[in-house]
DNA sequence: TTTACGTCCGTACCCGAGTACGGAGTCAAG
DNA sequence: CTTGACTCCGTACTCGGGTACGGACGTAAA
């Protein structure tokens, strides 16, 4: 059985795999909340700030920026449904965006890969010169 | 018709859509070659240059950072073909688990958005909810 | 109840990726 | 052949996202 979990900051930090002056960065950032300390005590934390710093985590790997972050996680404090859709719409689309790029990117790797395999091992293996050029078409992000 | 294109430092940041100073600041970082100076004349640069400075900003845009981005160009320079087939395949790799990544949080957000849209309009909106949970299963990608 | 380890907090520092500045040199158009 | 725009180069600054430091306080186990 597991008791009902109350971290310190020490303990949230590693289950989160963040060092602890991250978890102040975020506090100060806005990203996570700061427990009131009882009495001049230390600060408990609980498993939705481990979730939600985990969280924060994972979006900062996939491109996101601590301030897009902070906007997705607004979207679960709000109540006007219409305006948390549309946010969500647009993370969406560049989502799509982003995964159309990579897997463009992904393509022309894989297919210069083979060339170079096939080759004469005389030449010189240009898996990037078809970057140059095939890759211009591309979509671009918002800036 | 076209002349054989020769461009000035702000030609070249133009035609890519860079700074000037990007363009030093790349030089420096080796991402770019300087072209000689002739006769203490300013330096003249090709559409290569062009191409490649367009290059480094799609990666950019997609993830990489500057180190990564001049493993990739160097790819190109790399005689030794087993080498050289090794690190794009571990740069497909790489693409992979990102496409994944982007791929889950898409599921996850579109989910949420359908299921906000057919909820009571009373009850808050919580999109994010699921993502604390949900993409608990995210593949890592390498530190 | 002391000792060792942790927390708290402010402040300072670091790295990546640029951006800004300013004086001297280059160049083309008038 | 001068004027105005641009180049060259070093150095300094910015901004995001943290890290490190250090003294005072909290706490659990010996």
């Amino acid at each position: 059985m597991k008791k009902a979990a109350s971290l310190t900051v020490g303990e949230l930090a590693k289950t989160a795999e963040v060092h602890v002056e991250t978890v102040r960065y975020y506090q100060r950032r806005g990203l996570l909340a700061m427990p009131e300390r009882q009495y001049g005590a230390i600060r408990r934390y609980t498993v939705a700030d481990r979730d939600r710093l985990r969280f924060i985590r994972r979006a900062q790997r996939l491109g996101f920026t601590l301030e897009e972050i902070a906007q997705l996680l607004a979207l679960d404090a709000i109540h006007d449904r219409d305006r948390a859709r549309a946010l969500a719409e647009a993370k969406v689309a560049d989502l799509d965006t982003r995964i159309a790029d990579l897997r463009a990117m992904r393509r022309v790797l894989v297919e210069r890969i083979e060339h170079c395999a096939h080759g004469q091992p005389a030449e010189p293996c240009p898996i990037l010169d078809a970057f140059q050029h095939e890759l211009t078409e591309l979509s671009t992000l918002e800036p």
